[in-house]
DNA sequence: TGCCAGTAGGACCGAACGGTCCTAATTTAT
DNA sequence: ATAAATTAGGACCGTTCGGTCCTACTGGCA
């Protein structure tokens, strides 16, 4: 029933990440989904605008499978999951070999500007990511300092590991990711508690 | 002689800046330059490819006078104009008045994975950056730590800026990009030397 | 049996796209 | 004065775009 669906909503996820949306035509779609026409595309779509809409929702569902979830783990020490959560990025990154990184970092900087539509679902959809790390940091709390601001870090982490992957595509290499990551976890490092030093890594040598 | 031209780089890097440059169309940019016709924009541009490079590169002159020439100031103390160019960056974006951000961000999400020319320029753009940063960080050296690494923490910076213009424009709430770049310099005083605390913020109460 | 969602495929629409070509008026430098 | 560059403006081209419409064949299910 909606297996078809879902074949046309992978396909338009790969061709949206990879070239952008607006770059991204309908018929690219039906090719790269086996369609054999236009209707039978329109069939299980009114509009462009409405595929983009559930691309953007169902690439958040699988990032939320595959990195969110670690943040929830509720066997591990919060503050090991956010570690987790960022090598997780990471991984994410490698398995597309650099191209196409975030799918929301992509149409935010796409379409922030010139689609409402768009821009508040992506809005939604970074909140309810900073959410997670927020709620996280909130269960840490006790190993953190305490004038730690949960929505600044928060924003400051979801920025950085976007600004990361976008250098990293622009420079078609994953050490640029992964050295950003091993920084964003010194960062966060620096928050917690003297004393409570879980990972706190300082002066290396 | 080349006023026109410059006038056709304006208007073309408004509108890209605020639509992506495939969103652009060159009747966009002739009616925003208030040209007579097609036939007038192509005396100056012989394709929209190589408007876009030109403006990329416009864009990137501009940038360097406004924010790039701080790193450089010769009379000011190295770390403090690190900290200036932050500053310069969030004013910048505040002019926009949250909207378009980064001209490079926005074309590297847009373009980097689909057309080659503009990822190896938009390459070079961010790689002119992240030298005034790593020279200045090496003039900075005997305020560091030994252990700094200045290619990670250059693409550091750059990354934490790039997401957080792009969150912001998303968020359409300047305090974001704010909140970021006060992070961002308490995590570049976290590579200061002990002892040569110039800025140095820690625990506020 | 009849119904209906799914599959298939093609014709077509108006609009917008990047780009070319051509003519002619106006300005500027020599 | 004259040649060259700039400005002006319109016609046109082939292609692609998102989207509609129409026909017809298939399968399963009541």
């Amino acid at each position: 029933m909606t297996e078809r669906r879902l074949q046309i909503l992978d396909a338009a996820a790969t061709l949206i990440s990879e070239r952008g949306f607006t770059s991204t035509s309908v018929d690219d779609v039906i090719k790269g989904a086996k369609l054999s026409g236009k209707s039978h595309f329109y069939h299980y779509f009114k509009s462009k605008e409405e595929l983009g809409y559930e691309v953007l929702n169902r690439q958040f569902e699988r990032f939320a499978d595959r990195g969110l979830a670690i943040l929830r783990e509720p066997m591990i020490d919060p503050l090991d999951r956010l570690s987790l959560f960022i090598d997780a990025v990471v991984a994410l990154q490698a398995e597309s070999g650099g191209r196409g990184g975030s799918p929301f970092g992509n149409l935010a900087a796409e379409l922030a500007d010139a689609h409402e539509g768009f821009r508040i679902r992506i809005e939604a959809v970074f909140e309810r990511w900073a959410s997670q790390i927020r709620s996280l940091l909130w269960e840490a709390r006790p190993q953190l300092q305490e004038d730690v601001d949960a929505v600044r870090l928060s924003r400051f982490i979801i920025a950085a590991l976007e600004g990361a992957v976008l250098m990293t595509r622009v420079k078609r290499d994953l050490s640029v990711l992964e050295g950003i990551a091993l920084d964003l976890k010194r960062f966060i490092a620096m928050h917690v508690r003297d004393g409570v030093t879980t990972v706190r890594p300082r002066r290396v040598e």
